[in-house]
DNA sequence: CACGGATTATGACTTAGATCAAATCATTTC
DNA sequence: GAAATGATTTGATCTAAGTCATAATCCGTG
């Protein structure tokens, strides 16, 4: 059947690049996938330590990242950096430029990565017709800057244990997500970066891994991380204040 | 001519509801000029200390300003509030609510204000056949999550002292955009507000405030701020950390 | 306009996390 | 595979900002 025929090009178009995120929610004709096509053309490898795009470079693309994972960091002027976050699979970078024109941050391959350019002209344009597209593009910008302010409150308001324990959480939670364990993981940052992610310094970050270790909430190898007791973690971050 | 009347019926939409923001680069027909109006409806005064709208509530509208003040906060499940935001005329609030369809945060009057309600269906839909609309609509979210960025920056690496600096400058560039003087100012916010905002506690906020003042950066009386030297405050934020 | 609850200012003291330092452990690189 | 470089752990201090306490001041309301 036609139809079927469709869905399967949707779901090759949309898995292949990491566009699951822009057009799950299906409902496309024929000719609105063939269109869809034009932006999966464009992959790209960047390996580990490359940089995928700089701050201040003009804006052109956003990007799917199709595997690996990377961190995204603003420099202010006198050379401190900030990390503003780690993206993995599925996750969608570069919103932050559409504003200016011009990427506000660096991001950074943290592993060996494939990523889907996504001319945003040319998304822009395909939204315009594609309902869905639209939707979920507004959607996916939402998610940020919702998940923006809980990196807020988690910078603003909570202590080192609680930024420690809502940080694997979260990773484990992401994980989880993309069909990967959820209670051991190999973390792909060094401690530094945890560090500048959370406000922290790097011999913190360290010393509360090993305290956690202690507690047997959690259990750690240098970069390998077990979580032993993820409601002990919870609990961390909501009663103890 | 009909240009002319359109031209004028555009400025008073935009003007009347604040749209400004989300329209000003101009270019639209007749038609889509008439279907602006159906947006502009909506206008309501908002209360010293009334809620616009609660975190867990029901997500329809977004909101322009017309005039007053807000702030924004999310509150963590033991209580703890973290204000995400201050907002002022022309400012859009509640764009970190569509992702999920129900808003993520409070939005309190921190004066008497009048904000202009946009029904976002309705706006999702215009924006599909108004390209102008549509892009500005993405700009702005985008700048929300730049800007955003930058606050983590703030709060993860900067000291004390820095992030005071950095608000005042902040309140004074938006005060001056929006026509107001760029050097002296009513803060509508208590200490303990500001402090919520920057990660700092309220004994902190009040203590640089009276340092700022014994250096000759500006002058404090409880509300009005006067800045007297702001490439002195500029120079905190950057050289000496 | 006087009362009472917020808000602000300031001092004395405490502390979480930073800084400094050194030893170990891992990974490149040649 | 040895040397070099980078990452991590742990300990000993130090300090910026938090906490606690008190007084002064500012509204908002009856």
């Amino acid at each position: 059947m036609k139809g079927n025929i469709i869905l399967n090009q949707l779901k090759v178009v949309c898995s292949l690049c990491s566009l699951r995120e822009l057009c799950l929610p299906i409902g496309f004709g024929a000719e609105e996938l063939q269109q869809l096509d034009v932006l999966t053309g464009s992959k790209r490898l960047v390996k580990r330590g490359e940089y995928l795009y700089r701050s201040g470079a003009k804006f052109s693309s956003i990007y799917a990242i199709r595997g690996g994972f990377f961190k995204t960091s603003v420099i202010h002027e006198d050379g401190r950096e900030h990390v503003t976050g780690f993206h993995m699979m599925g996750d969608i970078m570069g919103l932050d430029a559409i504003a200016t024109g011009s990427h506000a941050c660096d991001a950074v391959a943290l592993e060996y990565s494939e990523i889907c350019e996504l001319p945003f002209d040319k998304l822009s344009e395909l939204s315009m017709a594609m309902p869905v597209l639209h939707q979920n593009l507004h959607r996916i910008m939402s998610r940020e800057i919702a998940f923006d302010h809980e990196i807020m409150l988690m910078l603003g308001k909570m202590k080192a244990e609680e930024r420690l324990a809502a940080f694997l959480l979260n990773l484990s939670q992401r994980f989880s997500a993309r069909g990967y364990s959820a209670v051991s993981f190999q973390l792909r940052m060094t401690r530094e970066e945890i560090g500048s992610y959370l406000g922290l310094k790097l011999e913190t970050v360290s010393r509360i891994f090993s305290r956690f270790q202690e507690e047997g909430l959690i259990e750690v190898q240098k970069k390998l991380i077990e979580l032993k007791d993820a409601p002990g973690l919870k609990r961390l971050i909501r009663g103890l204040s």
